[in-house]
DNA sequence: TTTGCGCGCTTGTCCTGACAATAGTACCTA
DNA sequence: TAGGTACTATTGTCAGGACAAGCGCGCAAA
């Protein structure tokens, strides 16, 4: 019943660059992470106990362990205490991330384009200074995207940000994703909290999308905050639910 | 511009149980949690050092670490190296996690109900193996329920379990979530893959959960795994969007 | 045959210590 | 005044070690 324990090749872990910025643990676990997608690690299989790995590997087991913690938290690997480490069994998918749907189609191989509806100043109205954390009437650049790939319309992007935005280069969304132009203007999004719903359709929302009005259509409401913890997007997101959905993983720690 | 560090008051970290079986990381991030929402953490506020908080409370620096860490993969502290720990501005709201629906009305005080539409033991279809990798026609557990709370009909929750649990005390469900009766059995789910999206309602769920025929519904796929890594339920779920919705909280690393 | 006990294996927790990398600030200089 | 430089504070990474706790298996006893 139990499964065999897999010897991993030493090889997968040859050229381990203790000096560069990418830190050990994270090298390791991208090694393992390749052998789980590449089945030297199949599904079910036992790793190697963490002690031997960490000896075999000239890594402390601190440093294994935090390897193998990366992996749990991302669903590939499974933990338990007098027994060991093994693969989850069934189909690895992608995650919900701090990424944005344009980097997302990227990576799919689509070809994201974007329309802008339109972009103005305007003060903030309650929702968003709620959202925000903005003063009652201070201004806000408010942008209206139609994301479509390969020709057909996918989303509606509704974005609200901060006054020392207004001056973001509306042209530049045509090409690039709202989160590059940020990360180009030295602001780093690293939390998100988003609530993910659904509605119908209206007639305006149903003829950019080409949907029906009343259609279904998959709703996602975000605030993202940077690195110190000050609220820089808010945005109300519609998707056409047969070409978008979310994808997430869950752990219990 | 820079908020001010607060100096927690020691009291709350008096009655730590160095011996009792919650670890200590924990005990000290519920504690600071609770400082948050309390607001005694207030919104931006930053937290002492780490070396120095270890200090004051007897605890070592790698102990205070985990327990802000565990802060952080909860989207309430942010941290920046050279700078330190600050808590998010912003709401907190609950997350996804591995609980379900019956577990999240009941914390939110609502009394959930459940109603079974049918319970029957059936051959796997195809869907079914691929994704509980069970064998191709054998017996699987079917159940079908209709979830309510306070009276108002909010999701229909389609389930197939694996040929252990085809003896699984149906009535139970009734007045239990599945996965308490799970965790009765000695099942711990330990990993859950999801699909959100969004589709119309058929004729038959309008009629169950007080819809239109049409009407949008929000979908939710999902796979379960246990502590070993196999996969222990696959479960559609279509939701009435005015009364659920889904609340996720990322975190960049 | 079944129950219970003990033992070894493996992960979980916690500690100490050291150095690196980064951000912000104060200061010095052109 | 402006710009760069050095310093300090703080988190990030990594090592090594010790003991606790849970799980499974084999063996002995009932």
């Amino acid at each position: 019943m139990a499964q065999p324990e897999h010897q991993l090749p030493v090889d997968l872990f040859i050229d381990l660059d203790r000096s560069g910025p990418v830190p050990l643990y994270h090298q390791v676990a991208k090694r393992l992470e390749q052998a789980i997608y590449e089945e030297i690690l199949p599904s079910g299989a036992r790793l190697e106990n963490e002690v031997a790995l960490g000896q075999r590997l000239g890594i402390s087991r601190p440093t294994i362990r935090r390897a193998i913690q990366e992996l749990v938290d991302k669903g590939l690997l499974v933990r338990r205490r007098g027994v060991g480490t093994q693969v989850v069994h069934g189909k690895v998918h992608r995650n919900v991330d701090l990424t944005s749907l344009f980097e997302d189609l990227q990576r799919t191989g689509q070809k994201p384009e974007t329309r802008i509806l339109s972009a103005e100043t305007e003060p903030a109205n309650e929702t968003v200074v709620e959202a925000l954390g903005v003063e009652v009437g201070s201004d806000v650049l408010h942008i209206k995207r139609l994301r479509s790939a390969d020709g057909a319309p996918i989303a509606i992007l509704d974005n609200i940000l901060p006054a020392d935005f207004i001056d973001l280069e509306i042209e530049a969304l045509q090409s690039h994703a709202l989160y590059q132009l940020l990360r180009a203007r030295g602001v780093t999004l690293r939390v998100a909290k988003q609530k993910i719903g659904a509605r119908e359709a209206t007639a305006t929302e149903g003829e950019l999308l080409a949907v029906r009005k009343g259609g279904a259509l998959l709703t996602m409401d975000r605030t993202a905050f940077d690195s110190s913890g000050r609220a820089i997007e808010y945005g109300q997101h519609v998707y056409r639910p047969e070409l978008y959905q979310f994808e997430i993983t869950v752990v219990d720690r």
